[in-house]
DNA sequence: TGTTAGCAATCTTTGGCTTTGAGTGCTAAC
DNA sequence: GTTAGCACTCAAAGCCAAAGATTGCTAACA
């Protein structure tokens, strides 16, 4: 059977009342709210023919119809009209993001809160690195005899901050002669470069090897892991009705609540720019009752972070669309230029 | 009437059974599980004068009695036997505690999620700070032409950082020196001291003095704000039957997943040393269905934190004060001796 | 051949009614 | 003061009927 323009027409229809309505969406609603030419016996054997092929099906035998994963698939592929933002919308990013922000950790936080309270879905984000930072600075300050933090700042300017242990009773001029070989060093070397395993420590460096090796480490670390998993949002999923359901509910918290849950999930999809699951696609943490839409961002062709909408298979797909591209330029327009 | 020594047995309990069995405790079980001596009509009337009393309710007639909130303040308050952890818990908290920590969150984190693992309950944290810790060592680094990190290491060996604005072009050699006289400056007083606002800014700080306020700036704010707010194990709400309620879990989640919420209910209870809250007690942020047990740790006199369990009223008590205090005894020796 | 009106069939939802069982309060006896 | 016995109360569960929504099917129509 053939998917005819009226047929996607329909499904359109159909996904777009069911995703406003939460209810299963009846032939007489159709013909009623959107196709007042056609009748609903009419519209009946269209939905009938959408069933067959997949895309709807009945709660009961006397109830409407309610879109199947493949009918939200082919909506966000090809159905669905993504939103404009409203101008008020627009501005209040853009007013989010001008307030001045230098690290890391502030940048991804604010970027979830705005996800979250724009698409008024349970927001999460992770920082993320491709290693394409550049080092502008890097330094070492003693907190303790036996520690000190080292901070990095990168090409995008913002810092991160790490403590490393620091060789027994290394004297402070040390450190000094330390922090000189590491600026000489590291400065101007992307972070990738900056861990290979093959880099070279000069015979001069000799007396700072152990410093060296600590700071490679954190380096490494840095890189590869996400420390900062923020969540926000979380109680916005009570809003839905579709979770009245207690145990929907603890299936969606026991994702949302746990870092390293939601650091998973975010990785995975680290590397793309923007990408929809509907239902859990195999990925464990994912409840088969949620869709995950993710984002990841990036400046100067560096990425800043991996951004995701959690929220029922229900979703407004269009608005989170809309809103992490619009989000996503800004900020991307104002770390770039800065 | 007199509330004689049987009563209050009898008292602790249906105490006792309910926060076990989350089920109204009948007169029948009573004499069946603890009072086998006696009769169940003879508790019957004990139940029936310790209603009058105000300390248990029934859900409806042909129910068994529930503990009111007078009940639960009376038990923790007399009648409950505080639990003795095993060694086994014991030497979780230990171990988790011996591994290096040195950031002031680092501390926090772990903590709450101790806290949160050993009662089975959601835990809360702050960072809270008294101003009475003495600095030990301060300095800024360049991230940015105009703008610096300011790390201040206290005697509590946590360290804390901000980021703060530097007047238009200071050079280098100027930042050398303002360091100088920020060490020179600060280092040896507490934070309260060095926030004092009759701080008398010496002559020869002059050329520094945009840099001086705005350091005093940023101590001010880390001693009046906790940035700090972390909650562990929200999830755990949903293992208690009470909690089968839809309407409770919102309340729940929406104090839980919100920080500003979170930071108000622990700030009100900072100075105090161990707080039990039975219900609502006129703060609008904790449901009135929910309590709220909190704790403030200090070492070598200065408070590290203010910790909190928040869960059903029908929390276990016993526990949860066993926890906190011996999480607390532990962590103090151990921040304490280093 | 596609569209439509009409209608029986299906199945959820709601409300009321009954039964069952747990637990109490009361009373009278010890 | 304690206890056995018993009537009373009320929630919970099961059952049934009525109401209402929506469909699929059929036959007629353009």
């Amino acid at each position: 059977m053939e998917l005819t323009e009226r047929k996607k027409k329909i499904l359109q229809l159909v996904v777009d009342d069911y995703i406003e309505t939460a209810q299963p969406v009846s032939s007489k609603s159709i013909t009623e709210k959107y196709l007042t030419t056609i009748s609903s016996a009419t519209v009946r054997s269209e939905l009938s023919a959408l069933e067959e092929l997949g895309y709807l099906y009945q709660p009961h035998t006397s109830a409407g119809r309610v879109p199947s994963k493949e009918a939200y698939k082919l909506y966000v592929n090809e159905l669905m009209v993504k939103d404009n933002l409203s101008t008020k919308e627009l501005d209040y990013i853009e007013k989010i993001f001008l307030e001045k922000t230098n690290s890391v950790e502030e940048i991804i936080k604010k970027t979830a809160k705005v996800i979250s309270e724009l698409t008024q879905y349970t927001s999460l984000a992770i920082s993320s690195h491709d290693g394409q930072e550049i080092i502008r600075n890097i330094k070492l300050f003693r907190i303790m005899p036996e520690s000190a933090l080292l901070v990095i700042v990168t090409d995008t300017k913002l810092f991160k901050d790490a403590v490393i242990e620091l060789p027994h009773d290394l004297p402070d001029d040390n450190l000094e002669n330390a922090n000189n070989l590491l600026a000489e060093f590291f400065t101007g070397k992307t972070l990738a470069e900056a861990c290979a395993d093959n880099l070279k420590i000069d015979e001069s460096f000799a007396g700072y090897k152990a410093v060296f090796s600590e700071v490679i480490g954190a380096l490494k670390e840095y890189v590869s892991r996400s420390d900062e998993v923020i969540t926000e949002g979380e109680d916005k999923i009570f809003e839905h009705p579709e979770y009245a359901d207690i145990d929907k509910i603890r299936d969606f918290m026991s994702v949302v609540t746990k870092k390293d849950k939601v650091l998973n999930l975010l990785s995975e999809n680290r590397s793309i720019k923007l990408n929809i699951k509907i239902g859990a696609e195999g990925y464990e943490e994912i409840p088969e009752h949620c869709s995950l839409v993710t984002a990841t961002y990036s400046a100067n062709g560096v990425d800043i972070g991996t951004y995701g909408v959690i929220g029922p298979q229900r979703m407004d797909y269009k608005k989170v669309v809309s809103v992490l591209e619009n989000v996503g330029k800004i900020l991307e327009a104002i770390l770039t230029n800065r």
